[in-house]
DNA sequence: TCTGAAATGTGTCGGGG
DNA sequence: CCCCGACACATTTCAGA
């Protein structure tokens, strides 16, 4: 397990709230100079603790306002199963899970008949649930380092 | 509904793989210079089709190896409910649902003994059901404008 | 809405503590 | 592991099309 000191989970902590913010910048907040940052954030990426940046889209003012959570009760689930849902391109996350399902299944849709067609591709795999997200009391948010303790050594 | 350009959607596409692209390199990639992607892309922050930008953080590697799903049907689900799961600071997204279930959390935990105390804390709400991700075939991901014709008109 | 050029700010690399 | 100074590079602004 990757120990983090306080410096780091504080950088981490700031990247995860503006993944671009300047070294510079980064430096201020936590009293280091921009190349000691950098060299921080370069050893937290190749150590693979930071595994990339990305910008976070609405997806609901794209035209895709229905987020859809599909779970499936697969006989036999194999890679192909697998490699099937990663086709989808609606398809943002999709995890195999302990229980009497095989797989959760989150999606991005444009329309309630997309949810046919979604449904279609992965009903031949097994009995599908399917629940509408109608609200969301925590969005996809990042962990609050700081206030989980992590990095500790255990 | 916001109607992108493909010039705009390809530049999404650009930062949600890589949140810290400069602007230059965007512009190489598109064939724009670096102030004409610079305005774009404020333009697309202003307007909230971008909301931000996020470090991908591995919590596996800084020990938090469990990914767990919790199902609660809460019979009184108020805004009393959701600020307490929200408070949870290891809770990383939680949604409201349609069906039996009245929201589905999800949380990223140290050990099995965490699932205890977070069932704990929600057990008051509800019953719940619990579902322990063992692997992630799509691990959360962006989607992909492009294949999905997003912004397109419709 | 874009380009190109100038000014400013930031990243990077060396030397040194 | 960090700071400082110097250079290279990126971002920002603005005039012009």
């Amino acid at each position: 397990m990757y120990v983090l000191d306080d410096i780091n989970r504080d950088l981490l902590d700031l990247l995860q709230t503006d993944g671009r913010m300047s070294f510079k910048e980064l430096g201020d907040r936590i009293g280091l100079t921009a190349p000691a940052v950098a060299e921080r954030v370069r050893k937290l990426e190749d150590a693979g603790v930071i595994k990339g940046y990305r910008a976070v889209v609405d997806y609901e003012a794209l035209g895709f306002p229905i987020l859809s959570i599909v779970r499936v009760k697969a006989p036999i689930a194999g890679r192909a199963v697998d490699e099937k849902i990663a086709a989808l391109p609606n398809v943002i996350e999709a995890n195999r899970v302990t229980g009497s399902d095989s797989h959760v299944i989150r999606a991005r849709l444009r329309t309630t008949r997309d949810i046919e067609d979604l449904l279609a591709d992965v009903w031949e795999d097994g009995e599908t649930i399917t629940n509408l997200v109608t609200s969301s009391p925590v969005p996809r948010r990042p962990m609050n380092l700081k206030a989980t303790n992590a990095g500790r050594a255990s």
